[in-house]
RNA sequence: GGGUGGAUAGCUCAGCGGUAGAGCGCCGCCCUUACAAGGCGGUGGUCGCAGGUUCAAUCCCUGCUCCACCCACCA
């Protein structure tokens, strides 16, 4: 009997206890510092840096899980593993943050502090609030090297920007021009392609009527912006549509105005469209602006920066917003006769992804870098191979943006941010752009210098992140030892905002991409596969996931949205358990495939909070027995011993071991090359999956139950060799486990006795690979033949509901030789396994009122059942299994018959079905036989 | 309009040329001293539809139907 240890573990796993002690443990070991000058092959991961104004959601626990699991596994690989943590400014989503602050707190605007009082507040802020999210990933406990924490408004990261605009503007890649932009006037800047979303909306299509000068012909023009008409400078046609070729080279009468506008031929013009004619607006349409510049059409703005209406509009309509002068321009054309057909019409309707204001094309001066000559290489990159994809599908993604891309506009017209290194002469034209601040023109030698007032694109300052963290321009060591990344991780969404950015920044300036490996990781939904959002409320908060949460907390956090709280009442009724930082990694881990998203769910979060308990558990277990007796506790478990003893023999065999013991090993050494190839291609759900099997199945569900009795018995080798193998797979399945659940993991592995030499965190001990000198692929068919056996007599005890206190008494038939030997040698594990004692024999016949199931070809477990046997049921189970044999017979039968099959299938297959066809015919006759034997 | 992904057990999803798998659920039996957050057993699938390639197709190819997402200047 053994003695559980006074201080007896707990039944459940308590993270809340645990995981804050790990994470101290680790920070004050300085584990997760990596140093560049290590001699180890590097392995660099570089964390997208989240917004300063963020706070971890979903994705950031997904991506950071990750990156975890691959840095944490290739440190204990032996790699020189660096994981670099940062922020990024988020120059607009900051801005606005604070201005909404400064709003609500003052009631004041940015324009009543000045610009640096405004940034003075807003660095503020960033002191005060930003970078939370990086004390929220210690909890999840991320092992990035927070030594190295950037901003990316360092001093470090400042000076590359500057390098970068610099070094581009002289060697035009950037330039300044006045051109149509996507403006959002709630933000009051211009933003790139990418930051104006394109939703389609219930609208309408009008139908204006120009009359044409000269004559009483009019012209129908189709539009979903009628008020843009007052800004129009033409009309434009097919140059081969017969209705209107001589009306080319006339003039319209603009209504509502006072001008005459010619009537051009243009090829963009779909004659099948509408009335085949179209009004163009080139100062306020991407469209209508290039059709303009082909036709030489002047240029008109009639709407400001603040989307009110100026002149040259005319006068009754400036000051108008463009939804007010949009009615009114209905009405008048109405009024005038002009308005033709009005119909319901769905139209792309380009919206600002921050403010979900309806973005304005308008003319302005911008900052733009020229991007063809930069995304050649990018593209070159790929193709070759220097950087990969990971899943593969989005290589073509990337391509085709990168083969289609335009210029970028990277001026900003905001305070927060990089701002513009360029410098305007009021007395002569010159444009001074500099690494330092000018003090005088060059070009006429005057002081009055006037900096742009515009900041950087945010993604300018993040598509230099891989190497400006690291020193660049510098030629630091960090540079050289880390750069390029081993891979990046990021979200699918940010491919042409990020890593485009990266690959042609990259290239560009060092030479080299910034990483080998692009993986994407999936996206986070809900429970219903819908996008998580806080509007309604179906979001987890990782936080919450990880400490647990009421449902008044929920409601609370929830911020008033209705449609949140009612999801919540719903959804979370019992609000959120806490689950611990495990739980969730193994989880977002776990449900990582390829090409899939991960529908989160509270349900899945327990099932793999089960997994820890279940390991917890295991442990619990192997302490209790790696002890000594009472009676003997010089008995206790020796590690360095066992160690010895399996280094030095040839095999676990010549050690000594029993067969359970080495087929535990050998099932290790194969859920051990599994993990290993499954992270090697970034399957993270797979490697995920082989532990949680290996470990729950095969170790807790059969080693462990078979290791009760030795560890029980009274032969002190074999107690000896059981604890051995018991602490020895434990050990290395804990630290299989370690990037997955590294609190849980360390915590158990803490307290396990284990071999002297190894160190004093599981984060630093070799990640275990398959080793062969372990895979006993004999004992592996040894005991799935007896667990077989075990599991035929079981079902039979579950179908006839055998009280688990009787150990029946079963005659097993095996007619081999060599497998009656086999079952013989290993009776107890049987017996054990089925609560049964065994009579062996080759063959028999019936036993009176007794049940009969057939392993495999031949093996007959007969269990007599007096009293508790239902015969009609039994001969219906029978009768079942026979039709299911039938099934599998004819189907290798057709197969076998097939002459073509046979001659062309490989030998290997043929065989095979062969022996499965004798196999299951034998099968058939032993179900037979036993269905005679209960008439 | 282009592009991509998906359709497999009641639900959510793995697998992806050679005997259909998991988790949850469901149905039995069991509080057997590691774990009831557990154990044992069981039920459950013409692998979206139609063709094709192959000795062999859930898996490869083509088309179709529905879902989801991305890109795009049709007024």
């Amino acid at each position: 009997m053994t003695v559980p240890p006074s201080d007896a573990l707990p039944k459940q796993y308590d993270p809340s206890e645990v995981e804050p002690r790990w994470l101290r443990f680790w920070l004050e070991q300085g584990l997760f510092h990596a140093d560049a000058a290590a001699p180890m092959a590097p392995y660099a991961i570089t964390l997208p840096p989240p917004n300063v104004t963020g706070s971890l959601h979903l994705g950031h626990a997904l991506g950071g899980t990750i990156q975890d699991i691959l840095i944490r596994w290739r440190r204990m690989q032996g790699a020189n593993a660096m994981w670099l943590p940062g922020i990024d400014h988020a120059s607009i989503g900051t801005q606005m943050l604070v201005e909404r602050d400064l709003k609500r707190r003052e009631g004041k605007t940015r324009h009543d502090l000045g610009r640096d009082a405004f940034l003075a507040r807003v660095w503020q802020w960033k002191e005060k609030h930003g970078g939370r999210i990086i004390e929220q990933m210690k909890l999840l406990g991320f092992s990035l090297d927070y030594e190295r924490e950037r901003f990316t408004m360092d001093p470090g990261a400042s000076a590359a920007v500057r390098e970068v605009f610099v070094r581009l503007y002289e060697e035009g890649l950037i330039y300044r021009a006045h051109r149509l932009v996507n403006w959002c006037v709630d933000c009051h800047t211009g933003v790139s392609d990418l930051e104006v979303n394109n939703v389609e909306e219930r609208g309408s299509l009008w139908t204006l009527i120009y009359p044409v000068v000269g004559s009483d012909q009019r012209i129908e023009v189709a539009t979903t912006r009628p008020e843009t008409m007052l800004g129009d400078t033409g009309v434009a046609v097919h140059p081969s549509d017969e209705r209107y070729r001589d009306l080319i080279g006339k003039k319209v009468r603009l209504p509502l105005t006072d001008r005459e506008i010619p009537i051009v031929a243009d090829e963009f013009v779909d004659p099948a469209f509408g009335s085949g004619a179209v009004k163009v607006t080139p100062g306020h349409d991407f469209n209508d602006y290039e059709c303009g510049l082909r036709c030489g059409l002047e240029v008109l703005s009639i709407i400001d920066l603040d989307g009110r209406l100026i002149a040259p509009a005319p006068e009754k309509y400036r000051g108008m917003t463009v939804a007010e002068a949009r009615r009114r321009v209905v009405a008048d054309l109405d009024e005038a006769g002009l308005l033709g057909e009005v119909k319901d019409y769905t139209v792309p309707v380009g919206r600002c992804e921050r403010s979900g204001t309806v973005v304005e094309p308008l003319l302005s001066n911008q900052w733009w870098v020229r991007t063809a000559p930069l995304a050649e290489p990018a593209i070159r990159a790929v193709e070759s191979g220097k950087t990969r994809f990971v899943p593969d599908l989005w290589t073509k993604t990337y391509m085709h943006w990168m083969s289609n891309i335009k210029d970028w506009n990277i001026s900003r017209q905001l305070w927060w941010g990089h701002r513009i290194p360029a410098w305007y002469c009021d007395g002569c034209d010159h444009i001074t752009v500099s690494r330092e601040d000018p003090t005088a023109c060059p070009g006429c030698g005057g002081a009055a210098l006037r900096q742009d007032d515009d900041v950087l694109d945010t993604w300018f300052s993040s598509g230099l992140w891989p190497f400006s963290t690291l020193g660049w321009p510098a030629a630091t060591r960090d540079l050289k030892t880390f750069y390029p990344n081993a891979v990046l991780v990021t979200a699918p969404d940010i491919i042409f905002f990020w890593v485009a950015r990266m690959m042609m920044m990259g290239l560009h300036f060092t030479g080299k991409v910034p990483f080998r490996v692009v993986y994407l990781t999936p996206i986070v939904v809900d429970e219903n596969g819908d996008k998580m959002s806080k509007v309604k409320g179906n979001g987890m908060d990782p936080l919450d996931v990880v400490h647990g949460a009421t449902l008044a907390q929920l409601i609370e956090a929830a911020d008033g949205h209705e449609e949140a709280i009612k999801y919540l009442k719903k959804h979370r009724p019992q609000g959120l358990q806490a689950f611990g930082a495990d739980a969730l990694r193994f989880t977002l881990a776990v449900m990582t495939t390829p090409g899939r998203s991960v529908r989160l769910s509270t349900d899945r979060i327990e099932t793999c909070r089960n997994f820890i308990n279940k390991v917890w558990n295991a442990s619990r277990f192997a302490l209790m027995n790696l002890g000594g007796t009472e009676a003997r506790p010089d008995t206790a478990y020796e590690p360095d011993r066992f160690a010895d003893l399996l280094a030095r023999a040839a095999s676990p065999a010549a050690a000594g071991l029993a067969l359970v013991d080495r087929w535990i090993l050998s099932r290790l050494q194969r859920a051990a090359g599994a993990v290993d190839e499954a992270l090697g291609e970034f399957r993270f759900g797979e490697a995920a999956n082989a532990i949680y099997h290996f470990m729950w199945d095969e170790l807790c569900d059969r080693y462990i139950e078979l290791a009760k009795a030795p560890l029980q018995s009274d032969d002190e080798r074999r107690r000896f060799l059981t604890q051995g193998t018991l602490a020895t797979v434990l050990e290395l399945s804990l630290r299989l486990l370690h990037p997955f659940i590294p609190f849980a993991s360390e915590e158990i592995w803490q307290k396990l006795p284990k071999p002297s030499a190894l160190p004093a965190s599981l984060m630093v001990t070799l990640y275990p690979q398959s080793e062969s000198r372990l895979v006993d692929e004999q004992a592996e068919r040894e005991m799935s033949l007896l667990l077989d056996v075990a599991a035929a007599i079981r079902t039979l005890r579950s179908t006839y509901s055998v009280p688990p206190s009787w150990k029946v008494p079963v005659e097993v038939r095996v007619p081999d030789d060599a497998s009656r030997a086999l079952v013989e040698q290993h009776r107890d594990i049987v017996e054990q396994s089925a609560r049964a004692t065994l009579t062996l024999s080759a063959s028999g016949g019936a036993i009176p009122q007794s049940a009969r199931q057939v392993v495999r070809a031949d093996i007959e477990v007969v269990v007599p059942l007096q009293g508790l046997i239902d015969i009609d049921a039994e001969r219906a189970r029978i009768q079942k299994e026979i039709g299911r044999v039938d099934k599998e017979i004819a189907q290798v039968d057709k197969k076998l018959s097939n002459q073509k099959f046979v001659a062309n299938a490989p030998a290997e297959v043929v065989d095979k079905e062969r022996a499965r066809l004798a196999e299951e015919a034998s099968r058939r006759q032993k179900l037979v036989s036993a269905l005679e034997a209960l008439a």
